[in-house]
Formats: structure tokens, C-alpha cells, sequence
DNA sequence: CCCAATTTGTTCGTATGTATC
DNA sequence: AGATACATACGAACAAATTGG
């Protein structure tokens, strides 16, 4: 049985909002899981006495959290959803969208965080994983002689920090890397940042790469620390002169890098 | 005119969905912010081609994403609606719900953020809001001597936290430091972490603290960022010995400690 | 391939609630 | 108090998608 609906609290919530929050409490109450089925339609209209116009309203809102998704067809219904990246990354770029971040915040984060990850993935990686880093540091070979070209390798570069990430057995960590690493790539693509190329910047981030992945290898913590200490202070010395305001993205269920 | 709705994409967006998005790109394109109002209902019925159900549901989405908020009467209508904290914090919240962080995890972050936080603010902030802090602490002036008293402590200690980085300039940082403190705060109400008092615990929270505001108002950088790099690790150490994993939250727009 | 059953998706007409003037 | 303008809710009918026979 689904929670009463009692709308008791000071900030009157719209009926589907009460739904959604019963059905959410519901849920968590009974423990289901990723991939439980809830009651149809129908049945939820009768559970809770409501028109079916309400009660989509209420699946609306789960949905846009993506909590929940459903499916037509017999046996389809709606189905109780883990959270993607995805999903999440795009609404908490909703949040920071109105928070005019500048390039010095995002900086000053990420020069913490990621020498933060490389010491705690150094000698923990397999080869096939180190493997993979190197793969992606190859789009970034040679130094890039146009503009457009440079954007790709720093795109191409901040794959290889999310890939990064993506090793990491820390689901925070990953998430906040990740999610500043699509925020960058957000803004090298959408404005013109880089419109010159500039012959000392990924060219250097290649060599910062290379010997960071020589210190994963050898599980050297401490190395690889320092040199993305070091890779963190030179991009944000770098990136610093291009631009103050990050124009923050509104989007969708924005492609991950 | 609101963007033509076309579904050319792969991933079959349900109707309101599509709605959703393009009144989303439709304000971005314009530039429209916080407080304008968009057209009314019946408006946008007639624009999108749309009825009357479908609109609404797209208006759901909209507002459970935390970017609009529609009132009643005349003079009402849906408005874009700065995405709040208490919003995105609920929605991230969701997110790691289903990530199985542990404690270790949490403060593999907090070891890196808090410091640096406290080295960003030493010597910027007023004689009011130093007080501010100081006012927090006193909540915690004498050991706790039963567990419910230790549990107002440690929350009150999240909260001195939580104040902190309101103080901060970087959004992001602000965001990340409140996030993980309310985080941390759900799980010490509950569970029952802290059965028995633990006189170590918070009040030897409070000598760092004092010897924090301390370096603060003194502008002593180094130590701002050393006095709380070594009480994280002190916290850590305490924590740890009492559970692994943090059952998250999944709650609707958590108040915000 | 088609048909039928099941379940969500969409439409429309109407009525109710709520805030402003 | 009444009129107005708006969102909100209801209910019944119809459409579309998916699955299985």
C-alpha cells in the first residue's frame, strides 16, 4: 500500500509532487531496486484515487530525475532506474548554469582533485588500463597547427582525465572529475576559446601524460602526484588568459566525453 | 517562436520530453532568466501543437529539474527559476543513492577540499562572519555525555563546515564542501554511527576548530590548510571504525543543514 | 504476417481552485 | 464581493508501441 498523501507540510506541494514523493518513499521503503516493476497505471489511479493526468505527472517527475523509466507494451510499466552519469552530470550542470563559474574556480578544484586520483590509482592499474591511457594520448601526438586541431586535443585530453577517473574505485571522486571534465569541454567547443593555437599547450600536456603514466606503472604515488600537481598549475596558467566566465551549458542528457 | 519539435534523434524521446527540451534551448537561445515568465499554458497548447496534457507534463519535468516554478491565479504563469542548492543537492543526492559510497570514499574528497578551502579563506574573511563560526561552535563547548548529544555535535560540527564554505567565493567548492557535509549528516541521523559516546571524537573537533578560526583571522594561509588537513584525517581515522557503507538518501528537497 | 492483448501515450472537454484586481 | 486570468485536476475516449500467438 502506498503511503497517504497528507498535504500537512507548510510548502504545498502540486498533487503530482506529493505522488511522486509518496511513490519515492514507497519505494525506498520496500527496498526495490533497479529494474522492480511498479504498479501500472491503472492500479496507481486506484491506490491513490487520483486521474490518470495526475498520476503521469507524478512518473514525469521521477522520470526527470531518472529514477524511474517506463516502458509501452505488455510487459512494459515503469521500472525503477539507477541513476545514470549521464542524467546526473546534466542536471547538476543545470545547477552551476546560473553560477557563473569562472575558470579559476573550476582550476582551483581540479588542481586538488586530480593529483588527488593519480596517487591513489598509481600501481593499481593493470596494463590494459594503462594501456588504454596511452591509446587516447596518441590524438595528441604531434603539436596541432590549427585551431580547430587544438581544440580536439584538449577535448582529446580531457578524455584521457576522465578516463582516469573512470579507474578510480572511488565513485565521488570519479563523478566530480568526470562532471568538471565535461563542463570544460563544454565551453572549449561552444565558445572560441583557443581560437590561436598555442604551440606550448597540449603539446606540454603529452609530456605531462607520458611521464604520468610511466609513474602509474612503476606505482609510484608520490610521482604522480607531482606531475599532475604540476600538469593542473600549467593549464590553469595557460587557460587563465583565454577567458574569465564559464557560460554554462542547459542541456539535455549532454554526451559524455 | 518555440523550436519545431522534430524526433530525428535515435533515443525516441517521449513527447513532453521533447517539449521540455525545446522550451529549454527556446529560453537559452533567448537568453531569458530567472524570473521571466513564459507563455501560458494555453499558449504554449496552441505553439507546440500540443494538448493541454502534454504541455503539463512538460512543465513537470521542467520543475522537478528544479528550473521552473509556476504559480496560479492572474498575474501567474511558469517562470525560469534559478536552480536552488537544496534542489541540486537532492538530485546528486539521487545519483550516488545507488553508488555505494563508503566513508573512505567521502573523505578521500574532504581530505583534499576542506584544507584547501580553509587556505582560500584565511585572512578574507569579516570580524562578523569569524563570529559567525565561532557562534557554531559553542554548540559543542563541553563533551557530549550521551549519544543523542554527540549526534547534535557532529552535526553541528557538519554545520561549522556547511558555513564555511558559504563563505567561499568559488561556487563550486561552496557546493561540493555543503554537499558532502549534508551527505555525511543524513547518514549520522539515520543510522545509529556514534551508539556510545565518544569523547575523543567532537570534542577534540573543537580545539581544531577554535585553533582554525584562529589561523583565519590571523591570514595564516599554511596553517588554516594544516590544522584542517589533520583534523579530516582525524575524523577519518574515527569514522572508519564504525561503518563502511553509506546508505544514501533519495529524498525529495532535503533541508539543508 | 497479422491479430489480439496489454500497457503507456495523447487528446479533448469540462470543472475546480487560486490569486489579483 | 464579484469578475478575471491563470494553473490544476478529472474522466472518458482514442492512439501508439510492444509482445506473444
Amino acid at each position: 500500500m502506498p503511503p497517504a498523501i497528507t498535504r500537512s507540510s507548510p510548502e504545498r506541494l502540486s498533487r503530482p509532487q506529493q505522488v511522486a514523493e509518496a511513490i519515492k518513499s514507497w519505494v525506498m521503503a520496500n527496498g526495490w531496486g533497479p529494474g522492480h516493476r511498479l504498479p501500472s497505471e491503472m492500479d496507481l489511479i486506484e491506490r491513490f484515487s487520483m486521474a490518470k493526468g495526475t498520476i503521469r505527472e507524478a512518473i514525469r517527475i521521477l522520470e526527470a530525475q531518472g529514477l524511474v523509466k517506463s516502458r509501452t507494451g505488455p510487459g512494459g510499466g515503469v521500472f525503477v532506474h539507477q541513476v545514470s552519469e549521464e542524467r546526473a552530470t546534466a542536471l547538476l550542470g543545470n545547477y552551476f548554469y546560473f553560477q557563473n563559474l569562472t575558470i579559476d574556480d573550476v582550476y582551483q578544484i581540479r588542481t586538488v582533485l586530480e593529483p588527488e586520483l593519480a596517487a591513489s590509482l598509481a600501481g593499481r592499474l593493470s596494463e590494459a588500463q594503462l594501456r588504454a591511457l596511452e591509446d587516447v594520448m596518441t590524438c595528441y601526438a604531434e603539436p596541432a597547427r590549427s585551431a580547430q586541431e587544438e581544440r580536439e586535443q584538449h577535448i582529446a585530453s580531457l578524455r584521457f582525465h576522465a578516463l582516469l577517473a573512470e579507474m578510480s574505485g572511488n565513485p565521488l571522486l570519479r563523478f566530480l572529475i568526470r562532471f568538471i571534465a565535461n563542463m570544460l569541454a563544454d565551453i572549449t567547443v561552444s565558445r572560441k576559446l583557443y581560437a590561436q593555437p598555442n604551440q606550448e599547450l597540449w603539446s606540454s600536456g603529452l609530456d605531462y601524460q607520458s611521464r604520468l603514466v610511466a609513474a602509474l606503472r612503476k606505482g609510484d604515488s608520490a610521482a604522480a602526484r607531482a606531475i599532475l600537481a604540476e600538469h593542473m598549475h600549467n593549464a590553469h596558467r595557460l587557460m587563465r588568459l583565454q577567458e574569465t566566465v564559464l557560460t554554462q551549458r542547459f542541456l539535455p542528457e549532454g554526451k559524455i566525453i
